[in-house]
DNA sequence: AAGATACATTACTTTTTTGTCAAGATTCCA
DNA sequence: TGGAATCTTGACAAAAAAGTAATGTATCTT
């Protein structure tokens, strides 16, 4: 269970763009300055980020890219599933397909270990937004740790007053 | 982020020793066949997870793997945390090594969601015995729903009464 | 003790994922 | 209008991960 290169990186020239003040745009030429990775790289990885509809891109001099909306309106969730759709797809048509083919028939107790652990991770991304990702490390190391905390709490005590 | 096929198939195989009655064991070609995998793979599967103490291993006629400890006692978070070790070394020495070759410097929001995504799933999995999965679906579901509804109902209500 | 069975280990092949290149299309500015 | 800047796109190359093969070593049975 990893993060991959392409969720890492995508994710990075995002937080760059939310950091730029309201109007303004980066190059790819920029961008990839700014990360530490080529142009090229960088070209694709805003090209997927285009496509499904993060970024806006504007072409010729004065051209660049900035994020389609604020900041604050795009969740971890829906960067990361954009990122890695491709991927996915192929290990087994998204982890429902997984069992399709299965040579465990229904009740193995894997699937929904699969499946939950995806649950899982999105529901964490869906609590973060990129406006929250910029210049604020503390912050979000806070509300992590607050889902984590809560989590442990009332998991290991399974009946809790409410 | 995704769940690779090494963390599959190797949780498979560990899943097949917990069905065991006490005192039995499987050999590579039994394994490979029930799971649909090559012996060879099996066998480098099992590999790792004998190094990494999970299982123990038995040579000659009679021979075969078996759990090192009732699967009661063994949690999914080490098994996965085993059969990812080659894998995550590379991507950057570990999530803790990112950083210091990272471009960004200290503040910069990425950081505590690359490590808060890590814990939160090694603390969903720690929460879930091999013992769990075997031959029950419907448990282990319950389990991992629980863990998730908690989160969503605490986190997107800041201030919960306790 | 010999031979058969089964794990151990390393090197190699294939497939998947990442990353690069180059030719094309659009926009701006003079 | 022409040229420079910048994104677009598909083909290609390199690196990583997954899977296979082959040779070696231990254990059991007779």
């Amino acid at each position: 269970m990893k993060v991959s290169s392409q969720e890492e990186y995508g994710l990075r020239c995002l937080v760059q763009l939310a950091r730029l003040p309201e109007g303004e745009s980066l190059t790819l030429a920029q961008m990839a300055e700014r990360e530490g990775i080529s142009t090229a790289n960088a070209g694709k990885l805003l090209w997927i980020l285009n496509k499904a509809g993060l970024v806006q891109s504007h072409r010729g001099m004065k051209g660049g890219y900035q994020l389609a909306r604020p900041s604050s309106e795009i969740r971890l969730s829906e960067v990361i599933k954009v990122l890695d759709e491709d991927t996915v797809q192929e290990h087994c048509k998204s982890y429902t397909g997984v069992m399709e083919v299965c040579v465990h028939t229904g009740d193995c107790g894997i699937r929904p270990v699969i499946v939950g652990l995806h649950e899982i991770v999105q529901n964490a991304l869906s609590e973060i937004t990129l406006a929250e990702l910029v210049g604020n490390e503390a912050k979000v190391d806070a509300t992590l740790h607050q889902i984590e905390g809560l989590q442990t709490r009332f998991v290991r005590t399974p009946k809790v007053n409410l």
